[in-house]
DNA sequence: GTGGTCTAGACCACG
DNA sequence: GTGGTCTAGACCACC
């Protein structure tokens, strides 16, 4: 199983697993139309509750990365479903723009900042290479 | 006062004047050994309750930005206090992750998502010089 | 084949199949006496469950649609079966109420609600025509 | 308490609160910036668990007609927020020409249909006058 | 006090 | 089998 949760982290599990599905979709370790886990068979290996693990498939069909369909479950979507919106880029800026600020203020320079994104890209690229 | 606060906002209340004042600091619009308001006076300025200030301030000491004396109120630390250590490398790696992650998947490119951060960086720039 | 199911929306299959079987009656493309597809041709041409056809029709016949014979299968009753009567005018009432309210409420005024329900009985009458 | 549910609607408890905290801030009865009952002040009044109502709200909060805030609990939101877009003319559309078809199936004229919807109107205007 | 999250267990609609 | 709804009761963060 790809997904794992940190029940110690102080990120809510149903976003945990959020993050964890849009990761899969991202590296293609979920491909388009194919099946999540069943709300009951996620939550049974992750060893959490049912309604966790409908919370964030619910929030992940809202946002437009998966359908659920009655009996066959949640598909994952074609990226046009969830592509960056003008909504999304405001979001977006509002999130990293503290992170930049405190960074700053705490003596990371742009060039190292920068760094660290190009570790994280990084980090992906070779992942979905390996995946 | 340059401090305001958006009761709208997801984000906490303690957290919006954390975050502020962080931003002052780095905007050099709280010097070195300044005072912070008192947390009495700030919390009747911004309507709050008491509590929400104080919870801010402590988190702020905690995280190195100012000291909290008796008498002369929280004052504002000298860099060293708050240099960028491997623990806060490590939490912003963890932070901007996801955000990376989710952007990459709806579509932004590396090149766009480094224009939306050079856009923060030079808003900041910005206002260092207005300020 | 006229009829086609659409597995991603949200309203029940069963529930997309009756509504088109009576669009179809409507339409005149189903005419008093006519049947409808066997209960396994269709399932097998949709590719769905015999179970939910089954479910369909079984809701048509109680509703004054269609009788259903154990040889001839299921066939179109004359009008006079399914007269509106004092019973559907309240559930035709409480089904269009909210939408009304709502619609109210988000800014649409009865005028260009009106215009919504002239454009949905001119698509009807063009059908009709063309079918 | 001008909420009132009924347990054995075929709607759901949670559409069923939705539908009358809209029908209320039309009506006015619920003003701009009023409060709605907390959480588990609604549940108790009406003898539901504090999730059901929780689900309404948020499902409200999602569709832009209130803010759930901190402390304060659920705010009504200014029109602007919940104006119909594009999106929900679609939706619209698609909630009412069911509705429509099977009515005109049933022999109701579209004389007669907008006389119920004038029905509909009169009666909202009425409470709006009496509220 | 408020809402948010999580658990545990039940029943129902759908296919 | 699937997800959706509802209940009951717990703990937490925020203010």
């Amino acid at each position: 199983m790809w997904l794992t949760i940190d029940l110690r982290s102080e990120t809510a599990i149903y976003l945990q697993i959020r993050d964890q599905v849009i990761q899969g979709i991202l590296l293609n370790e979920l491909k388009i139309g194919e099946s999540l886990p069943s709300v009951r068979q996620l939550a049974a290996d992750l060893g959490i509750n049912m309604h966790t693990v409908s919370k964030a498939y619910n929030l992940l069909k809202q946002e437009g990365f998966i359908q659920i369909h009655r009996q066959k479950g949640a598909i994952v979507n074609a990226p046009n479903s969830y592509q960056a919106s003008e909504e999304y880029y405001e979001q977006l800026k509002k999130a990293v723009k503290p992170l930049i600020i405190e960074s700053s203020c705490r003596g990371i320079s742009k060039g190292y900042f920068y760094k660290i994104c190009e570790q994280i890209y990084r980090n992906i690229g070779l992942l979905e290479k390996g995946g």
